[in-house]
DNA sequence: CTGTTAGCGCCTTCAA
DNA sequence: TTGAAGGCGCTAACAG
């Protein structure tokens, strides 16, 4: 068996009790210069190793992080989890997955599990509608989570970025550049995300005292496909628009995609700018002019905030917006 | 606290003893339909939620398994992880995830570190050397475990994909377009995939009878500032290569940012062709000619075979090698 | 078909 | 500064 070798064997060798080993484990009380030594010793001669399901019986609680995030493919999601890792394991945290596929019925079920699973806190990307399901959930059963990417309007620790200000001012480059007609694909509806980026782009023309056709947003649903049949209802109008803005990566792919299906070339038949950063957006074409989040450093902090939480509950909420990039390329005519 | 109610209070709700709870809760043995109806009753009127931690350490056993991934980042894991997911949601398995950067250093710290938590199994994409520190690790504390994508020459449960004859197939695809000097961007010396896809590209020209030239192996260390810079080194040279074949994604886009920078064109100053598929392949350029791995399918089928291993520890070893696909665009030329 | 009874490995109060 | 002992919630013989 793995790790067979328990406190009382160890103690049993070190000719001490079973409490004086947990506390040199633990360093939950002092104890004295020589038997620690003599404790050490044994544990390392035996190759001791803890035991969590048990240690989590006995002081109820654990040190495992429950993650419950909508997907791992796409762009943004995987740098996300990187950051959620690194902070983990310099904090000796574990981190127990569960997809929830931007569906609440799924995220309850998910969340339901991790919470089964005693975790010391959650972790979550809220899916639309959540708040009649896994947020009751959350409430019934309290224990510290952090929201992330989708701040909501609750009272709770939450980090995501300014969606409003960088899409308002991706899209005012757009309205310098001399574009009247720009088109918004628009992500799953539900998400705040969605509604943020949506305000920046109205913002946009607001602040330039221009009127927004209000035809030119079409939803994309935060998907390629969703991406894929916005951008070709777009080309199929009378009056396309000359660019658009996609708010988030899956969408950017489908859009572009269904550009190259009609033989239409970036930036020359087609300005394009989007949210959300590609890895390689400097090794290929169309090279897109992105807002690019600090995905790595929001999944960072919010492990920080849950360990903070974890250590004073008492602590007023924090809602935590960093701020994004504009990664400018070419693909909105610039160069 | 979340889920406080306990088996013990169910069975006094119910006025039967703790076991017979447990039973209905297991299906471990008959229980009478009605004593059964009246105990489902107890558990929902009080909502009863199970208490995994206390249930592994009774009985030994968790329903946890252990992920020992090599990173997050890339095209090729996120795909892979959902894979995992999706198959280990079927059966109800949880995932602890950690990651090991392809360091048999932190690897083996990884796994000790799952291995404490009781972890019913695990996967594992091995790092370099891993035989010396993690295997040996496994040796001594023996669990199921299977080997994903870089199969080992050693006897366990392994799934990854045909390297060696997908590899030679795309580069004979060049070799039939041509081209003489084609060059490959090998990957991490240490993994068996690395040194399978070599194998492949100088089996394609053996296979047709001709020399190659060893300076046009060109280590690209599987990331993408090796893939950068192993091009910038080819581009360099006196007698540069008129096609290359890279051996995985970063390295790709490594290589294709080196020879944005050189303003070169693909296919028309060099033909280019890679292991790994990109999901938004088709909607950039150059639109890369790949061996397509099932990244999904792989992941589930490992947790398939963990499943069989876990009900069936006698079994033999088995090794899976699923094809992958080559997707044929247009980066090698053609069209 | 059901109840009783030991633990699983560890933490933690209470004594000494 | 240390030990003894009870219990965390559940499983699994062993009886009945």
């Amino acid at each position: 068996m793995a790790g067979s070798v328990t406190m009382t064997m160890v103690a049993r060798a070190a000719g001490v009790s079973v409490s004086t080993v947990s506390h040199v484990v633990n360093g939950t009380r002092p104890v004295a210069p020589a038997t620690r030594q003599i404790v050490l010793d044994a544990m390392d001669r035996l190759d001791f190793t803890h035991r969590p399901v048990a240690r989590s019986l006995a002081a109820g609680s654990t040190t495992t992080i429950g993650l419950a995030i909508s997907s791992l493919s796409t762009t943004y999601w995987p740098e996300l989890v990187a950051g959620f890792q690194e902070e983990a394991r310099r904090w000796n945290l574990q981190l127990l997955v569960a997809a929830t596929a931007e569906d609440n019925i799924h995220e309850e079920r998910a969340v339901a599990n991790l919470l089964a699973h005693h975790i010391a806190g959650l972790v979550i990307t809220p899916a639309p509608n959540w708040q009649d399901t896994t947020l009751r959930l959350l409430r019934e059963h309290p224990i510290p989570f952090v929201i992330v990417d989708r701040i909501q309007d609750v009272k709770a620790d939450q980090v995501g970025v300014e969606n409003e200000t960088s899409s308002a001012a991706i899209v005012d480059h757009l309205i310098q550049r001399g574009h009247t007609r720009i088109a918004m694909i628009t992500g799953l509806e539900g998400l705040t995300t969605t509604e943020e980026r949506r305000a920046g782009y109205l913002r946009a023309f607001r602040h330039r005292g221009v009127e927004v056709d209000p035809t030119l947003l079409v939803p994309g649903g935060s998907t390629e496909s969703g991406g894929r049949r916005a951008m070709v209802e777009l080309l199929a109008r009378s009056d396309p628009p000359t660019a658009v803005f996609s708010a988030s990566d899956s969408m950017t792919v489908g859009a572009l995609r269904a550009l190259r299906e009609a033989n239409l070339t970036v930036p020359d038949d087609m300005a394009m700018v989007a949210f959300d950063e590609f890895p390689w957006g400097d090794a290929f074409e169309p090279r897109l002019t992105t807002v690019a989040q600090p995905c790595f450093a929001i999944g960072a902090r919010a492990i920080q905030m849950l360990r903070r939480r974890l250590e004073d509950p008492s602590l007023p909420p924090q809602t935590l917006r960093l701020s994004p990039e504009i990664v400018h390329r070419s693909s909105c005519g610039c160069r």
